[in-house]
DNA sequence: TAGTGGTCTAGACCACTAC
DNA sequence: TAGTGGTCTAGACCACTAC
């Protein structure tokens, strides 16, 4: 029954109160619960305490270990935001390029978003892409979730990554975009997405507040092995 | 409380039945069984319907996505180092005794080693466990990787753990063990390691060189979904 | 402060196991 | 068939959100 429900609800939108639920289909509180808490466990559906359950984005293009900015900072319970700093059409030079694994001269489309979460600055990032894989892609569309656009406008789904995280000092201009001194240190995270195709989709270089955004990492042996941070 | 009493309880053991343990901790039985739940995701326990809840076997599995720094090095191709800069015996004050589960005042061990590749200073590592878990272990056995040693001479194998990634500042000391000026950011890893038992095993803050170790992730969407280095 | 999810209770009955 | 885990009930109160 509450797969059926959740069919006909868009994505983000809340479910009945669980109250009314149990009322309405004739069971205790505690039934319903335990039937919201599997559509939990498989991202169907996501709880607010508070506030109310709510269903998810489609699953097709669900991100497991590889998760966009917007959806990492929904999942810490916070409100995703961005904004366009820089948007421009560009031709690939040697080195931008070589990362794409593209001709050089390629047109290419360059562009660095502050990203925030609950109206606080958070991240910076650079995101650089073959303009020939996202045609008619504008600035007005990046307000919101990369990955999420890629899927349901292109039909592309980024499957597999690298990324490489390094300490640096933020420049000037940086700095004051996150809103710290130049004397507090970052973390600069560098890496590319792959398709399904295995054609390299994107190359991005963020710098992250050290002080709000904390990279962990959750290790086990057994059964399904779970991350792996190098280094560890 | 459960974890406790599967302490006291041989592998393979059956626990007392869940009527029983509600009544003897004072609980629900539904509540009772929630905890249970619990253990039984993190596969402490089992369950066999009709018969019993059983503590679990040994698991088979080695390490996967956690490694040491001597065996990271040696993946690397390079010959690991350790260097011992402080050993000491003391007893846990508030803030270690709650990271490691034990009462205040129990005694514990606590070191700090330069760690290298190719005789290069790559990170320092401090390391603190309950010297209860080591018993004679001496500041000469850890010249070399801890992991190994706590395999091999105490048959304890670390089989999970957190850890958390930020940038922060050397200070005087550690910079120049580093051999870097202060100005130089560096990566700090804290983390704690878990044992089979669930016990908290090890908890370890360590200061890493950024301009000579990276720290890399690589993500799948497929087919294990379980990859997990959040902020990714 | 009203409304939401989060947790717990004390009991009932079902399903399966081990004999 | 006795004893075990599995599921559900109807209610209570807590914690958090959104206003």
């Amino acid at each position: 029954m509450l797969l059926s429900l959740i069919d006909t609800l868009p994505e983000g939108a809340a479910l009945p109160p669980e109250r009314e639920l149990a009322v309405r289909w004739n069971v205790a509180r505690m039934t319903l619960r335990r039937a919201v808490d599997e559509l939990v466990i498989e991202e169907l559906l996501v709880r607010r305490h508070g506030s109310g359950t709510y269903t998810t984005r489609p699953k097709v293009a669900r991100w497991l270990g590889m998760i966009g900015f917007s959806e990492d900072i929904r999942r810490r319970g916070m409100r995703p935001g961005s904004k366009m700093l820089e948007f421009r059409h560009q031709k690939a030079e040697r080195a931008a390029a070589r990362r794409l694994r593209i001709p050089v001269g390629d047109p290419i489309i360059a562009f660095t978003r502050l990203r925030l979460a609950d109206d606080l600055p958070m991240v910076v990032e650079r995101t650089t892409m073959p303009a020939a894989y996202v045609p008619g892609l504008q600035a007005e569309d990046l307000n919101g979730s990369l990955y999420d656009l890629l899927t349901t406008r292109y039909g592309i789904d980024l499957i597999s990554g690298t990324s490489r995280l390094e300490p640096v000092m933020p420049d000037a201009k940086t700095a004051s975009w996150l809103g710290i001194p130049t004397t507090q240190p970052c973390l600069a995270l560098h890496g590319v997405s792959f398709d399904r195709r295995d054609r390299v989709f994107e190359y991005t270089s963020a710098l992250y507040r050290g002080d709000r955004y904390a990279f962990t990492t959750e290790l086990r042996t057994t059964p399904t092995p779970r991350a792996d941070a190098k280094g560890l």
